[in-house]
DNA sequence: TCCGTTCTCAACCATCTGGTTGAACACGAA
DNA sequence: TTCGTGTTCAACCAGATGGTTGAGAACGGA
């Protein structure tokens, strides 16, 4: 399923319980098993949990004795907010434009059936 | 391996495939057999495709005959956005706290007890 | 050294996913 | 009605995913 970073991101996020362990660790640093106390699946579980938060460059994890404290790198999430942004600002862009043109329709044609009047500016001819 | 929208949605941009046809979504609502010329899979699997986009709720359709125009539903964008947000904040803000309690423990302390310090100011405070 | 703790690796299993093909449905045009 | 186009449904397949259990590795402490 993945190929970039962007897909193994957005892929790490799909998932409550990696969600939630993101959520804690912007608390503050947390080893494997403190991580998994909260949840009733494995320890094992959890630490593939990890593997895929880390995969995605999402946490990082460190030693310290038997421990691997993990750490979130939050700046994976500006990633995901570029490409989210630039294309809600298309969209939107869109949306406003799409208003002008239908305003001018409006203007000319009383536009009995809209049923297509979703993409004007598209030759609806395949 | 979903549950709520949210994770649906992340699911769903999980996808090149599918962040591409998001893509070409904002420049204008588009029929299926449009959106799947650029790709050499079959025209199924960008059904499916497109179907994984409306369950998560970024993509409706409406009818035109036989044909099924998708329009980009971009406000489902913001779900996400507020959740990257939220958390990225409070990194942030951690590590702003952070910065501030091992500067004091410089002062008085030759880091001996801290399970926890890995390495604070890796990513700079912004 | 051996012991207990913490964590990962390996094998396995059930389910989901993304792709295929072929058939069927929905509709406009002839 | 019949035909052609656009789309979805159904069955299937290979590979990924999330979970399990059991064994083993890494380490501090006794």
């Amino acid at each position: 399923m993945d190929d970039d970073q962007l897909s193994r991101v957005f892929a790490a996020l799909a998932e409550p319980t990696r969600r939630d362990i993101v959520a804690r660790l912007t608390v503050g640093d947390a080893t494997v098993g403190q991580l998994a106390a909260p949840y009733d699946v494995s320890v094992q579980a959890v630490s593939k949990h990890l593997k895929v938060l880390e995969d995605a460059g999402l946490v990082s994890r460190s030693r310290d004795a038997q421990r691997r404290p993990c750490h979130l790198e939050a700046e994976v999430f500006d990633l995901m907010t570029k490409w989210i942004e630039r294309y809600r600002r298309r969209a939107e862009e869109r949306y406003r434009r799409l208003d002008t043109v239908l305003a001018e329709m409006d203007d000319e044609v009383d536009g009995a059936t809209t049923t297509n009047r979703s993409n004007p500016r598209e030759r609806g001819a395949p």
